[in-house]
DNA sequence: TTGCCTATTGAAAACGATTAGAATTTATTG
DNA sequence: CAATAAATTCTAATCGTTTTCAATAGGCAA
C-alpha cells in the first residue's frame, strides 16, 4: 500500500541500504547509483517513514514546547527565539497546551517519555516543583519564563522578584504611600517572586504590607478590572497599582478611566510584560519589559547542548530586564 | 541502557506478549500475570516506546495543527475547540507555526508525509491551492477558518463573502457613503472574500466602488493606524471603516481618537472576529463574532471521521456568523 | 597473471513495540 | 479418567528504517 524504501529499492535496481545512504547524503555511494535513486523517489513520490527512522536513531530531531494556553501573547516572542535556535540545529518545535490543568501537563510529558520527543520545555508549569524536578534527572528538560524553588534543572527566565522590588521602588520614590498589587490566584513562581519583590521594596522603605491592598485574580483583562474595582472601595484607597500582566494592568486601567479617575495622577498604573497593546492606549501603559526572544531562543540552545552531554547543564539563567516608563505613571 | 519491554516481561517472568497485552488492557490475560507485569511496570519506571508502538501500528494518534503565528489571539478558542474534539477520540493536537512561510509550511508538512503525525489541519495556508489540493488526495488534510478557491478539500469555516457583505450593507444601512476598507497585502482566502462582499454591497447599493478607500497592510495593530492615517488624508475622506480584524480595527481607531474624531458619529468603525479587545475600550468596536471553538471542534471531528472511511468527505462546511453592534457604529 | 588496496555494494541485524498462530495450561464434560 | 473445550501464554514475524560487516568489483603494481 504504501511506498517504503524497498520499493524505491527495487526501482532503482539496488539495495536499500544504497537507497538509504543517498538519502542521508552518505559519500561512499557512485553517482550512477545516487541518480537512479532519486529518480525513483521522484518517480515513486516516495518520503521515508520517521517512524522507522526515529526508532531505529533513537531520536526525533523534535522538541516539545509546553505552554498554558496560546492566548498569553507575549509567548509568541518567546517561540520565535525557540524556533530560530531549534532551526539552525534542525530540531522543529512543537508547541503544545495544557489548558492549565496539571494532570494535563503529565500527559503531554508522555510523550517524553515515550520518544515522542527528545525534549521538553516548561513555559508554564504547573506540576509541583519536586515531580518536575524528578523527571529532570532522567529526561532532557527546561524551564523557560519560570524558574523552580528547586533549582537542580536547566531554567532561563528574568529575575522576577528583582523586576517586583525594582517597580514598587520606582512607585514608592514617585511619592506613592499605598501601592496595590494585582495578582494571580495561580501560584506560579513568576507570580510569587515578583510578590515577594513588591513585598521586599515596601519593607525596605519602611511601608508596612496590606494584605487589604493585594488582589488574586486571573490572567485576563476582566480580572485586572475586576482587581481596580475592589481596590478603589477601600477604605483607604491605593495611589498606585502594579499588576503582575499587562493584560491585567489594562483591564484595571480602563475601570479607572471609565471612572473618571486621572491616571498616571491620581493613580498610578505598572504592567508587566510590554505587550504591543501596553503602548497602544492613552494612557499608555509603564511596564517591565523582558527579552521574551532571547529567553526563547537561549533556553533552546542550552537544551540542545545538555542533550549532546552527559553532565548536563542544570544552571538557572536570569536574562536582564528593564523598566519601560509611560503616561500611566505620569512619565 | 533504556528500559524496553523485554525487561519488563523478564522482571515479570512473562513474555513480552503478556507485557504488551497488559499495557493495552486486552482481556485475555490472568490476574495474577496482570499484577506481575504491573508491578515490574512501576519498580522500573517503564513507559513503552511510542516510536516502536506507532511504527508497528502505523497510526500515531497526533493531529497537527498548522498556523501562521500564536499572535492571533483568536487562535486559542479554535484551539480549545480542536483539543475538546481530539481527546474524546484520544488524539493529541500539535501546534506548529509557519511564520507566514510557505517554504516552511511545507517543511512542516513532511510530519505528515513522514508519518509523524495522521493528518493535518491548516489553519492559515499560504501554500497555493493547487498544492494543497494535491497534497489532500494522499494525505488526510482539512483547512479551517480559510477555505480554497479548489473546494475538493474538507474545509470548516464562515461565510466571509457574507459577513463582508453584511457589514457593508449595515453601513450603508446608516447613511454611510464613502465606506473605507483595511485589509492586509497578503492575500489570504478570508481577506479576498471580505473584500468581495465589501464590493458587492456597493455595488448593490449603487455606491462607485474607489479603490483610493482600500488599504493593504499587514494584521497588526500598527497596520490600522497607519491604514486609518492614510484613508484620512484623503481628499474625500472614508465616513467609515470596516477592518478585516479586530486587532487592525483598534489601531484604526486609536489614530482617530488621538486626533479628535468623533468615533460612532464622524467616523463608523466595524471590525471582525470579536477579540475581548474589542469590547474592553471606549468607544467599543461593532465586530463580526465567528465561532472559533465551534470551527475548531468541528473541524477535528470530521477529520478523524475522515481517517477511519476510504470515501473521506470533502466539503466546505460554512458556520454562522453574526454582527455584533457596539459604539463605534453609534449603537 | 597474481595480489593487494580502495571504492561500492548488499545481506542481515538491530531499534521496540504489536499480534498472528502455535503451544501450553487449566477447566469442563461425559 | 480420558477427551475436549476454553483460557492463557509464548514464539516469531512484522512495521520501515539505519548501520555493521562481509563481499564484490575495479584499479594498479609487481
Amino acid at each position: 500500500m504504501n511506498i517504503t524504501i524497498k520499493d524505491v529499492a527495487k526501482a532503482a535496481n539496488v539495495s536499500v541500504a544504497t537507497v538509504s545512504r543517498v538519502l542521508n547524503n552518505k559519500n561512499n555511494v557512485s553517482e550512477e547509483a545516487v541518480r537512479a535513486v532519486n529518480r525513483a523517489v521522484d518517480d515513486l513520490g516516495y518520503s521515508p517513514n520517521f517512524l522507522g527512522r526515529d526508532l531505529r536513531k533513537s531520536e526525533t530531531k523534535r522538541i516539545l514546547a509546553i505552554i498554558g494556553t496560546t492566548e498569553q501573547s507575549f509567548y509568541n516572542d518567546v517561540l520565535r527565539g525557540m524556533q530560530d535556535a531549534a532551526y539552525v540545529e534542525g530540531y522543529d518545535i512543537l508547541i503544545v497546551t495544557t489548558r492549565d490543568n496539571a494532570e494535563h501537563e503529565m500527559h503531554l510529558l508522555g510523550m517524553l517519555f515515550s520518544r515522542a520527543v527528545d525534549g521538553a520545555v516548561l513555559l508554564a508549569p504547573r506540576l509541583d516543583s519536586k515531580t518536575i524536578s524528578d523527571l529532570s534527572k532522567r529526561y532532557r528538560i527546561a524551564i523557560c519564563l519560570e524558574r523552580l524553588d528547586i533549582d537542580d534543572i536547566l531554567c532561563v527566565t528574568i529575575d522576577n522578584e528583582r523586576a517586583g522590588f525594582d517597580v514598587t521602588s520606582y512607585l514608592i520614590a514617585k511619592g506613592r504611600k499605598r501601592i496595590g498589587l494585582i495578582t494571580t490566584k495561580v501560584r506560579s513562581q513568576s507570580s510569587v517572586d515578583r510578590e515577594n519583590g513588591y513585598r521586599r521594596a515596601l519593607k525596605a522603605a519602611g511601608i508596612p504590607y496590606d494584605e487589604k491592598l493585594v488582589y488574586y485574580g486571573d490572567y485576563d483583562l476582566s480580572s485586572g478590572t475586576r482587581g481596580c474595582e475592589e481596590l478603589m472601595s477601600l477604605d483607604s484607597k491605593p495611589d498606585a497599582i502594579f499588576s503582575i500582566s499587562d493584560t491585567i494592568s489594562i483591564g484595571a486601567m480602563t475601570y479607572a478611566v471609565q471612572h473618571g479617575i486621572t491616571v498616571g495622577k491620581d493613580l498610578l498604573f505598572f504592567g508587566f510584560d510590554n505587550i504591543t497593546y501596553s503602548h497602544m492606549f492613552m494612557p499608555r501603559l509603564s511596564t517591565v519589559d523582558q527579552p521574551c526572544y532571547l529567553q526563547g531562543k537561549t533556553v533552546i540552545e542550552k537544551l540542545i547542548a545538555n542533550m549532546k552531554t552527559d553532565t548536563p547543564d542544570k544552571s538557572t539563567y536570569m536574562l536582564p530586564h528593564s523598566l519601560i516608563l509611560r503616561e500611566s505613571t505620569g512619565d
